[in-house]
DNA sequence: TGACTAATAGTCATACCGACTATAAAGAGG
DNA sequence: CCTCTTTATAGTCGGTATGACTATTAGTCA
């Protein structure tokens, strides 16, 4: 049902507006920016100011306003707390609402959680006064304030599913990258080491997967052979799916 | 963002609550309730009886009542609309929230979206007054209210990739059931038709996805060979997953 | 009894995967 | 300059899963 029009059904008498048939709610966005750096997996957390919780890490989030959808709340929230002058290429997706009565004690709140993933990390920028947004590691990420740490647990679990079947890991790696670049994201993100050797074979029979540049360009980070350097391709889903090593145990 | 705290990155002053910090929107649940009879993908609908969009068919719904999670309400709306005794059981899983700003031309709507699984489809039962409630085919499920034609295909993809890795299947199916019934849950929902022995290889080969019916059970629906029942087993997740055929192409 | 139907069993060539070995191309350090 | 280390890349090999088939079994219907 989309409007308020009491039915039968619902014991609401059918006609025009009920003041009585609907309660109204607060809509937040709360946002699990991740990020891979330096093989760790890392997500940005604002410290709160005030009661409830204050002293402790949350996800960035904010109201949606009158005249926004969640997700155009979600990418000005974004843009707003990351900094970054243009979030528009950015891999935002919507992971769930938690609407649970008592998850905020003041009042009632609705809040659309989103993940969203990027590269290079621009440094945190201070929030306003009295609030900080860091780069955390999400192993550290202590306990948050409200439900946002099942919210960034959720985050988590299903960029780890997204990365089995679609082209999603170079979201998190710069526009041109090393394929030892893209394993790690994987191995961050699974948390599992990975055969180098079988990567490579998996990504590039994907076609459309990654695209070598052209230029013979290569990068060199340090020791070791030059690693060639590929960009994203234009597919989006992996056929076969890249699935991460199964812990043993079937379920 | 869980509260309603003015943050400096939003505008707000910092403290308590301030009324205009925020706006108060409806929230709502919708669902879509599948089921599969005779070979045939059905959806329950509710035909409108006001504007707007009188006479049209729409998801059925309601509203999210002050002391109800969303997935409560999407329960509760499920045994009115179904008038199931008891639907605890029942697949119900959020699909997600559609907040554009003029999905409801009358007001702000947010509206929490569902999909529901079920077996054996109970008939509709005659909603209230001026309104109906029936099972018709997803196919033919003309243009409905609102964003509910998005709504419903989302949750038909949801599904449909469900299916593939996860043992859901069998709660489109009676407690007991034929392999045979099994795969025409997938066909139909896959619309696609699936190799028999094959598809039986692979359900048995992944333990805990069904089990047995010990006392050799059979059933017979009319003529051919009798087959043997099973119910659903202990497993969530497929290992292997039963992909679905590629169309051919690869994206 | 003899089609016809549907369930179940089995075959076979191919694709894919995990584990592993081998080679190439760089830097570091003596 | 030579060797060791490091990382990228190439290739091998056996096991498993898969799609496309064929064969057999056990019922109903005429």
């Amino acid at each position: 049902m989309t409007a308020p029009v009491g039915r039968a059904s619902n014991g609401h008498a059918p006609g025009g507006y009920d003041k009585h048939a609907y309660e109204p709610f607060a809509v937040t966005v709360d946002l699990a920016v991740l990020t891979v750096r330096d093989g760790v997996l890392q997500v940005l957390l604002v410290e709160r100011g005030h009661e409830p919780y204050a002293g402790h890490w949350a996800l960035p989030g904010g109201f949606v306003l009158p005249h926004e959808s969640a997700e155009t709340a979600a990418r000005r929230e974004l843009a707003e707390e990351t900094g970054l002058k243009d979030v528009s290429e950015l891999h935002l997706e919507q992971l769930r609402t938690y609407s649970e009565p008592d998850r905020d004690p003041r009042m009632r709140v609705v809040s659309v959680a989103f993940a969203a993933l990027l590269p290079h990390p621009p440094e945190p920028h201070g929030g306003g006064d009295a609030v900080q947004a860091r780069w955390l590691p999400y192993d550290t990420a202590g306990p948050l304030a409200f439900d946002h740490d099942r919210i960034l647990a959720d985050a988590h679990e299903r960029v780890g599913a997204k990365l089995e079947y679609t082209c999603l890991a170079p979201s998190f790696c710069p526009p041109e990258f090393t394929l030892g670049e893209l394993q790690q994201v994987y191995e961050t993100v699974w948390g599992t080491p990975l055969d180098r050797p079988n990567f490579r074979r998996k990504v590039l029979a994907t076609p459309g997967f990654v695209e070598p540049v052209p230029g013979a360009a290569r990068l060199t980070g340090g020791r070791g052979k030059p690693a060639a350097l590929y960009r994203a391709g234009g597919a989006t889903t992996l056929h076969p799916p890249l699935l991460r090593p199964t812990p043993e145990g079937r379920s």
